[in-house]
DNA sequence: CAAACATGCTACAATATCTGTAGCAATACA
DNA sequence: TGTATTGCTACAGATATTGTAGCATGTTTG
């Protein structure tokens, strides 16, 4: 799959708008768990692999090729791990982590009407 | 496609973690686009899909009701527009909007090398 | 009232993407 | 010289997305 690149057109956005770009790829398959996994420090392909459910390795690999040439991940001494970037990133994403709490919990109290 | 369920198995999460249905829903295409889309107040199907880049009807369609199902978007009078939670969702996610202009700004710089 | 539009949406075939399994090459022990 | 572990590729089958066509239901407009 391409990788996307601000001001050249991706899924989303013919003119490249950044948060086009950026959702692009956050909207591919993995993408969102591999970060949110990796805030907890560096870790192996196969730990990292482990840790998103048994992704399968194509994916896996496909994804952190992509998320290392966006500036999100490198691969340094200890495994794969999030720049400082990538790091950056994740405290935006990181309040998700409560939201969907809250926002579960509501779907369940429904569910149980 | 299945709707993603708390508590239940998702892709990503075989116990159904709440952040992880969550970006199973979230990671699936166009979805990003649409609660962004719809940030800017309630809209048609038609205008909807327009400003989606054309996507197609299909996607647009089967995105709305699973957004639908988990309460993050409402058909109303005026169209579809982000329920009360919907609009919660949003303000998190607002701020990857100044964060991909940042990070599309260092990787043009990047380029430039 | 009928023709002309707009809207929400479905059908369907062609593509693209993802999954799951197998397994190879390279390195690190034992 | 085994035996393990790691990072990753190959490949086929399953799923998801795209793109186009077009239908049914209103809503104007002449």
């Amino acid at each position: 799959m391409k990788i996307p690149k601000a001001g050249t057109p991706v899924r989303g956005s013919k003119s490249g708008k950044p948060i086009m770009v950026l959702f692009d790829l956050l909207g591919r398959r993995w993408a969102l768990g591999i970060i949110w996994n990796l805030s907890t420090g560096p870790q192996t392909f196969r730990t990292l692999q482990s840790n998103c459910d048994s992704v399968s390795p194509t994916v896996l690999n496909t994804r952190l090729k992509e998320l290392r040439e966006c500036g999100i991940v490198i691969n340094g001494e200890s495994g794969y791990e999030l720049t400082a970037e990538g790091e950056d990133l994740f405290t935006y994403l990181q309040p998700l982590g409560h939201w969907s709490q809250t926002w579960s919990h509501a779907a369940k109290l429904k569910d149980d009407q």
